[in-house]
RNA sequence: GGGAUGGUAGCUCAGUCGGCAGCAGCAUCGCACUUUUAAUGCGGGGGUCCCGGGUUCGAGUCCCGGCCAUCCCA
């Protein structure tokens, strides 16, 4: 076995290799680099609590396991820290405690090696709680070098082409995706302690419904047809209020086969939920409460600052306020009043570029999109939508050019929108229809009318209240995080060639 | 899709006016060191300067094309 030249690597040697080496020298020592389980491990946070709640005098042995983050070399003896899920311990090995042999073994474990050590529990000159290191073992032996201690992984490609070395290096990452973890968790706890059944629906569909995107598209080979992945979970959460079960939820992903950014990823994850005999304002009710739950049960706060200052106040109650009052206090208490080409004029006049064609409805859209929906930054309610922008809710009692819904936006950004579901049939293909003459065929096949799903409404669908809410943003909202990449552990990235 | 910025050692980064790539920090290798914690001291090794063209005596640097990423805009 070559040990590394006395004089330093030679040419053409790099870390790799080196480490390579080091593994094949304990392996002809009989013992394997790749360890196997090891039991009766503790983790480092509980042994120092159980350290600080000690009685005077007593004593206290641990076995911990870990990754080897920093090793510091005094002669005979050493420190190294390790750190494992959510903690770290450093450790204290002697020359004179694991003897001569052991003793080396341990001086040539690299930075990056996963390990086990056993030992007493002290506190150390300088007040560290500390392992002293009585027997350890290899468990795991890093090939490659880990990124450097201080600085640790910044580069933004590396970090999330190679994610796991940016959860090893920086532990407000790893903290973000716990984080990410509970909210979902206590969302579907918070959900199932009210009746409601979690459900799966497909995720490959011969249409996808439910929205309006360009899907992915695949092809089933046994079936020899084209399929989609899902848009939405919309169609398929309602055939299942049409077969009975009223209280309904879908934690899962979409797709859609669009251009990302810092808010959007191809995939994302999505609730979805019904409830039977329920309508837009049960919707309200229930995502304030959650968010609410969710926020204080996690983070303990309804207050979540930004990255510049601005802070978001989650108090209840959260501001209602109809589309046609926000575009009045916007443009005018005229606006709805004015001809088109006034109106054309003063949208122009906000720098918005509005071609000739566009219509009334289109050009006050344009209006609340750009230069509205964005200035929402404590949650907002937004109701009584334009029925063209929303055929799958049920219109307004008073009036039928508005439908019975909300769009929650807070931060500037759509959250969540609930609706008071069209559950008429009739309805319902008139409002697909126009939808189909709206928006042209630039989409394909995929404007084909899902008839499966009007057949399930003509069996009966009850008045029903459903809602739809952006997990990974509300995982934004709450983390502070900016881009949705930081609440994706693996965000979509061009391949490399 | 448009604009801006960036890609140099395993990681974090310098690199001036175009003149052999930096006594750089960490990591790594060797020596010393039994309470350190970004350990310390001394001494080594390590480079496809993202890729491909061009200008030039000479390109990490200037020009053109491409790839990848980040941010902003649509």
């Amino acid at each position: 076995m070559p040990r590394p030249e006395e004089t330093g690597s030679s040419p053409g040697e790099d870390m790799f290799l080196i480490r390579r080496q080091k593994a094949e020298k304990i392996a002809q020592s009989g013992k394997s680099p790749f360890g196997r389980a090891v039991s009766g491990l503790q983790d480092c946070p509980s042994v120092k609590k159980a350290f600080a709640a000690l009685p005077e005098g007593d004593t206290l042995k641990a076995k911990i396991a870990g990754r080897l983050t920093a090793k510091r070399v005094m002669g005979k003896s050493l420190f190294a820290n390790i750190k494992d899920q959510d903690g770290f311990m450093q450790l204290y090995v002697q020359k004179n405690v694991v003897g001569d042999d052991r003793y080396e073994q341990f001086k040539d474990l690299d930075i990056g090696d996963i390990i086990c050590a056993e030992g007493e529990i002290f506190v150390t000159r300088t007040g560290e709680v500390s392992l002293r290191v009585e027997s350890f073992e290899l468990l795991s032996k890093a090939l490659r070098p880990l990124p450097e201690k201080w600085h640790g992984l910044s580069d933004t490609e590396q970090r999330y082409r190679q994610r796991y070395l940016d959860l090893i290096s920086n532990d407000e990452v790893r903290r973000s995706f716990q984080l990410r973890s509970r909210i979902i968790q206590e969302m579907r706890d918070y959900l199932c302690k009210r009746g409601f059944m979690e459900v799966e629906t497909p995720m490959m569909q011969p249409l996808a419904g439910g929205a309006a995107a360009r899907p992915f598209k695949t092809y089933y080979n046994a079936l020899n047809c084209t399929m989609y992945l899902r848009i939405a979970t919309e169609l398929y959460l309602k055939r299942l209020i049409v077969g009975g079960y009223e209280k309904v939820f879908e934690i899962g992903r979409n797709f859609r086969n669009e251009g990302m950014d810092r808010r959007h990823n191809p995939e994302f994850t999505v609730l979805e939920l019904y409830e039977a005999y329920s309508d837009c304002r049960g919707m309200m009710a229930i995502i304030e409460d959650m968010i609410c739950h969710i926020a204080t049960v996690v983070f303990d706060t309804l207050s979540f600052p930004r990255k510049d200052g601005v802070s978001i106040n989650l108090s209840r109650p959260w501001r209602v306020v109809t589309y046609h009052d926000l575009l009045r206090e916007k443009m005018g208490a005229d606006w709805f009043e004015l001809d088109l080409a006034t109106m054309r004029d003063k949208a122009r006049a906000l720098g918005l570029s509005i071609p000739d064609a566009m219509n009334a409805l289109e050009i006050t859209h344009e209006v609340y999109d750009k230069t509205i929906e964005n200035t929402l930054i404590q949650p907002t309610f937004v109701t009584r939508l334009p029925a063209y922008l929303v055929p799958l809710a049920k219109h307004c009692e008073d009036n039928p050019e508005l439908v019975d819904v909300y769009e929650l936006i807070i931060n500037g950004q759509e959250l969540s929108p609930g609706y008071s579901e069209l559950n008429d049939p009739i309805e319902q293909r008139a409002r697909f229809d126009e939808q189909l003459i709206g928006r042209g065929d630039i989409e394909g096949e995929v404007n084909r009318i899902d008839e499966d799903f009007l057949t399930a409404l003509e069996h009966g669908m009850p008045p029903t209240g459903g809602l739809g809410l952006g997990i990974d943003r509300l995982v934004m909202l709450l983390t502070g995080e900016p881009s949705i990449r930081d609440v994706i552990l693996f965000p979509q990235m061009r391949p490399l060639a």
